[in-house]
RNA sequence: GCGCCAAUAGCUCAGCUGGAUAGAGCAACUGCCUUCUAAGCAGUAGGUCAGGGGUUCGAAUCCCUUUUGGCGUGCCA
């Protein structure tokens, strides 16, 4: 674990509670007080590499101006062999730091040591976390909603296991219930009017307009010819589905690996209901008191759990609801899988429903513990063409697919673009995007990547190798462009925790860009090339770690590092 | 009606566990390749942080409120 910036304003906390104590003890200050201020990166270098604000949130309890506390401070403060080269009160009472030599040194030490794995950090101890994601309907193709969800979903994951949690990946199939039925009459209708002709039947109500539904149809058609036509409805339905369902989720599958991401596992709605898992937990909360009969359907009382209204778990048919087998699923999360900690990736579209299993999750008898339970959600893709915004629909049909955005943009622009804060709607031009060729923030930052590998390969030939660390002269690097760049790198580790803790992966991206733009500035303002030995050594271990880091970065979001453009 | 999310430069967005002069990219304009990748760099210009109140040494950031937009509020999933 490397987080120089950590260690860094670790150390400030303890000079300044060692400065403090000291400053009493010469009368300069009150005796016996802590000062509660932080450590803060200032928005402005000028302001010192690192600013603490002790002595402004400390002058309220000792009635002294805040300037006045920062000085005895500083007075009393000792850098000898610290990673400060010297500080200074600022402004209206900040205490201003300034890295030492040995501070920059360590930062690429730490890069080189760790590799790849630089930024890993283990705030999550081990804990085994599941990370639900797109879990699209397989009654269709998936569009550019799960665009979204699918990096968010997926980043997020590879963050958490660079914060050191034991992440595994699922995909929920919604394989049963009311839209699976109405995707198989979809197929029926299709598939007669395709024997009989167009109004030899009726489309069903709120059917599946889309053009993969009459393709499906057509493969049956052609592989089976009309032998379905005497059958009865409910038979023809079924065999529909089954052939229906497996052929969507494998295409799911290739499509999504196609996007790179891969799921530990792919887990049945259906097999809830053949286990009776549904039944077993609806049983579970009535013969508990949480249930009530109303109209021949069983409700859940989840007013009585805190939600704004009560939820049916089984139908006046007999049928159980998606929300049983929600319930069903989570307690296969928790009790029967223990896992310690759940994310649900979900559209916006669906966080009413998480507002109201939130209060289902707090009913004792479930097993799922609330705190462990946490729902992401992630706000609308707006489809804009040419500025108008293009209204998408999976029973429409009208929707944009994944598969098709992929032809279109390629998998990294993809990746990159999407992968935006959750909370915030997304705005994709459809114009803006095909053109994103040189324009998109990922070839930016590729783009460094690549100057890097060029860069070294060149050096090479004239014999010019990556140095190691150790081998670098003391105070290797003087400019500010330089150390820019490796301020940058030293925050990986924080930006790491800060997404892992906000599920926000999205911070990845930001960080990346800052990264390659501080690079781009240092390629243009030093020379490697030509320069004396030392300095040639200094600024090609220092391009050689951010390659390395820039690398880590795409690869924690699902983005490739070429060596050449 | 009620609930959730949002509103920052012409456009797309950062910045939000309160800190110093509110930042980037795109679009516009001006420069920089006989030497390491110009998909790059440097510069100019662009702001009532939606409006109003409050909290305090200090608010884009926290609280209240109004307005506007998106989504939800099914015996759908």
């Amino acid at each position: 674990m490397f987080n120089l910036v950590d260690s860094a304003k670790k150390q400030i906390d303890a000079l300044i509670a060692d400065a403090v104590q000291k400053a009493a003890e010469r009368g300069l200050l009150p005796a016996h007080v802590s000062l509660p201020g932080v450590v803060e990166i200032p928005r402005d270098s000028a302001n010192g590499d690192l600013a603490a604000t002790h002595a402004l949130a400390g002058a309220k309890a000792l009635k002294m101006p805040p300037r006045k506390i920062a000085e005895a401070i500083i007075e009393n403060i000792s850098l000898e062999g610290t990673y400060f080269s010297r500080c200074e009160a600022a402004g209206p009472g900040f205490i201003n730091f300034f890295y030492s030599g040995k501070w920059y040194a360590d930062v690429l030490a730490a890069i080189e040591s760790a590799g790849e794995d630089y930024g890993r950090v283990d705030i999550g101890k081990g804990q085994r976390v599941m990370v639900e994601f797109v879990s699209a309907n397989p009654t269709g193709p998936m569009t550019i909603g799960n665009a979204r969800g699918g990096v968010l979903g997926d980043a997020l994951a590879s963050v958490l296991e660079k914060a050191g949690y034991n992440v595994h990946r699922e995909f929920y199939i919604n394989d049963a219930g009311n839209q699976v039925e109405l995707f198989g009459r979809s197929i029926e209708a299709r598939y007669m009017q395709l024997c009989l002709g167009e109004d030899a039947f009726e489309f069903p109500d709120n059917g599946y307009h889309g053009d993969d539904i009459r393709e499906l149809a057509k493969k049956i058609y052609e592989k089976e010819g009309t032998k379905y036509v005497d059958m009865p409805s409910e038979e023809r339905v079924k065999a529909f589905i089954d052939f229906g369902l497996p052929h969507n989720i494998a295409l799911m599958k290739e499509h999504l690996e196609r996007y790179r991401i891969h799921y530990d596992m792919w887990f049945s709605e259906k097999t809830l209901h053949d286990s009776g898992a549904v039944e077993e937990t609806v049983r579970l909360l009535a013969e508990n008191g949480y249930t009530y009969e109303k109209d021949g359907a069983i409700w859940l009382k989840n007013t009585e759990l805190g939600a704004d209204k009560d939820e049916v778990l089984r139908r006046s048919n007999g049928e159980y609801t998606y929300y049983a087998a929600d319930i069903a699923y989570h307690r296969n999360k928790f009790v029967t899988r223990k896992f310690d900690r759940v994310i649900d990736v979900l559209g916006a579209d669906h966080h009413g429903h998480m507002i109201r299993f939130k209060a289902t999750a707090t009913c004792p008898v479930l097993g799922i513990d609330p705190d462990r339970l946490d729902f992401v959600i992630m706000q609308m893709v707006r489809l804009v063409r040419d500025g108008e915004v293009v209204k998408v629909s999976k029973r429409t049909g009208k929707a944009l697919t994944l598969n098709d955005l992929l032809d279109e943009i390629g998998v990294d622009a993809c990746r990159f673009f999407f992968n935006a804060k959750p909370d915030t709607h997304l705005e994709f031009d459809l114009g803006l995007a095909v053109r994103q060729d040189s324009e998109n923030p990922v070839y930016y930052v590729q783009y460094a990547h690549a100057r890097i590998c060029s860069l070294i390969a060149t050096l090479a030939a004239e014999g010019h190798a990556v140095p190691k660390a150790a081998d670098l002269i003391p105070e290797a690097f003087q400019t500010d462009a330089e150390r820019d760049v490796i301020r940058q790198l030293a925050l990986l580790p924080e930006e790491i925790i800060l997404a892992a803790r906000d599920y926000d992966p999205s911070r990845i991206n930001r960080y990346v860009i800052e990264l390659a733009a501080r690079f781009h500035r240092f390629y243009n303002a030093c020379r490697i090339k030509g320069e004396a030995d030392d300095v040639v050594a200094a600024r090609l271990k220092l391009a050689d770690c951010v390659r390395i880091v820039i690398k880590s970065c795409l690869s924690l979001i699902g983005v490739s590092a070429p060596e050449k453009m």
